[in-house]
DNA sequence: CTGAAAGCGCTTACAG
DNA sequence: CTGAAAGCGCTTACAG
């Protein structure tokens, strides 16, 4: 058996009540500076730490937040992981990492997280059918869609400006060129993927400017395969705008691969500014993400739901920036 | 307050005892048949599910493990991030994510992990005093570094074959040159900066051939820089041997900018095989580290130490191979 | 401010 | 196999 010291060994090493132990290691509960000193040398010499289970029971509330994630494989997102875990850590709360290797959340990654009680919790690029999301709203938990909206407005989500971003892009092309623009999708039961051709699509219309869109997954592989296929299927496009920038940098290297000139022949356009995006290797124009701004306001909204449950919803849009380099 | 289920709502539902209700729930306690179905129906229709809270404070044990990364960036250990929670979910343990921004784990983690009163814990790239891990074994927590041995023998650490994979990369590139031949290293405080460059220092000083050393910092902007600072001293070495992939492909952009030709000037090798490393805009030669091994060593390490604590420690290195592409 | 006591939701000997 | 009861280590009204 694990040896443990509890509040009780303490406190009668420092001649207290349990209590006031527990009151010295509760923040918002008050002691006298003399029991406080008393009780925290007494603690420090058996090596006492509060635990953090039989706190739970009884506050019936813990300091876990749930991260779900898929595309760890997407630079963009240990990027996002950082971001959370450092913001969370200042306000107290740890996060349990959850990762689907499905695109949907599986049953076991919500029981696992119902289980421990989470505090909030933030799905990232996975999907989740809506009557789990219920599930969690029944359990008055908090929820935040990141880098993701639902078709319903019944929960909070918090995005880059999709819409907006992927017109200013097809702006900038369009100014440029008026011969054949490409759109490579990233999976499409995404709002992101959407959104970015939706707006990308709505002004080459608007412009008569020539379009076209290809399916792909958000993947490095996908990009490199789609672009491969696009230059099978005839002439390089005048433009390939990708739904993310690790599809872009497979575009580029197929791209390179055929011999087609970048940005001479072809422009190519991504979205997100991971690290690799300004590497010379690639010095990929893109659409940065507000990563940092995105988790703030996750953040805020989750601290602020765990401190009163209103189950409050919204679809934040948050706005990125272009970065203009050398693929166009 | 949040609405709660507990086992004494189903206990009356379902006509048992509590007792009951907890054995159902409790894996390898004996209940009837009968009384089983009773109690799940009872349980679904109040959608009740055990408090882990109350379980872990009187078991006294928990089913979290905790996960210490630091360089998320490299995308090495998205990857290792990954394989660990697909294979502790495996296992029915989820793992809290700790993210420490400075080399060294800062007090606040520790805390955090102790109080969560983690099965296990695995600490990837950041470094850990002694007294630290000390603590850890007071508190019969097993821990083991991943990818990092310690100079002290005292605890479980698993990495790859650093020492022969080093050597082998310089015989492979002794078999062919006799130029100039470089190490970059990573921060030099990592045994696996200074294992490979052991290894890799050793054969070449046996043979006779030429060789210098850089310090970096296991970063593409390091490598990169330091590619740039060894061409600003002389010519392009025969060589250049990269710590890991990240540096190496910051070395082959350095490289390429000043027009020096890879492989025909200068080799270049990395280590790790990461995603990136087989792209086209790099088919980098290197060396691969067995992640899945890795992982499941420790792995069955943890569980067993977590099944019986016997503080049982040893130095486990899984062998690699030698991935070889276009930039040798 | 402090202490004695109740109680959070479980698991687990102990009888039956 | 099942139930009544003790107890895990805390927090928190309630008196004093």
């Amino acid at each position: 058996m694990k040896p443990t010291v509890n509040a009780k060994d303490v406190a009668k090493l420092a001649g207290v009540s349990q209590s006031s132990v527990s009151r010295v290691f509760f923040d918002g509960a008050k002691v006298t500076e003399k029991t406080r000193q008393k009780v925290l040398a007494a603690a420090q010499e058996l090596g006492y730490r509060p635990n953090e289970y039989a706190r739970s029971l009884i506050t019936n509330s813990t300091k876990i937040i749930g991260l779900v994630m898929k595309g760890i494989q997407n630079p963009f997102y240990p990027q996002v992981l950082k971001q959370f875990t450092t913001s969370f850590k200042k306000h107290g709360y740890s996060v349990l990492f959850v990762h689907t290797n499905n695109d949907e959340i599986q049953n076991e990654d919500i029981e696992t997280l119902l289980n421990y009680n989470v505090a909030g919790v933030i799905i990232t690029d996975a999907t989740m059918s809506l009557n789990v999301a219920e599930a969690f709203k029944k359990n008055q938990i908090p929820l935040v869609f990141f880098n993701r909206k639902l078709t319903t407005s019944n929960f909070y989500s918090v995005c880059c400006n999709n819409l907006s971003a992927s017109r200013k892009i097809a702006e900038f092309l369009a100014a440029r060129d008026d011969g054949l623009m490409v759109y490579i999708s990233g999976n499409e039961d995404t709002s992101t993927s959407r959104e970015r051709e939706h707006g990308f699509a709505e002004v080459l219309e608007r412009r008569g400017i020539p379009y076209q869109k290809y399916t792909s997954d958000f993947t490095y592989e996908g990009g490199y395969k789609t672009a491969q296929q696009i230059l099978s299927e005839g002439d390089a496009p005048t433009a390939i705008f990708a739904a993310n920038d690790i599809m872009a940098l497979g575009v580029l290297d197929a791209l390179r691969k055929q011999g087609v000139n970048v940005p001479e022949q072809t422009k190519v356009i991504g979205f997100d500014n991971i690290d690799m995006a300004s590497w010379p290797a690639y010095e990929l124009t893109t659409w940065e993400q507000p990563i940092e701004k995105m988790v703030d306001e996750t953040v805020n909204y989750l601290l602020g739901e765990i401190d009163e449950y209103t189950g409050f919803a919204q679809a934040v849009e948050v706005d990125g920036t272009f970065v203009e380099r050398s693929t166009t």
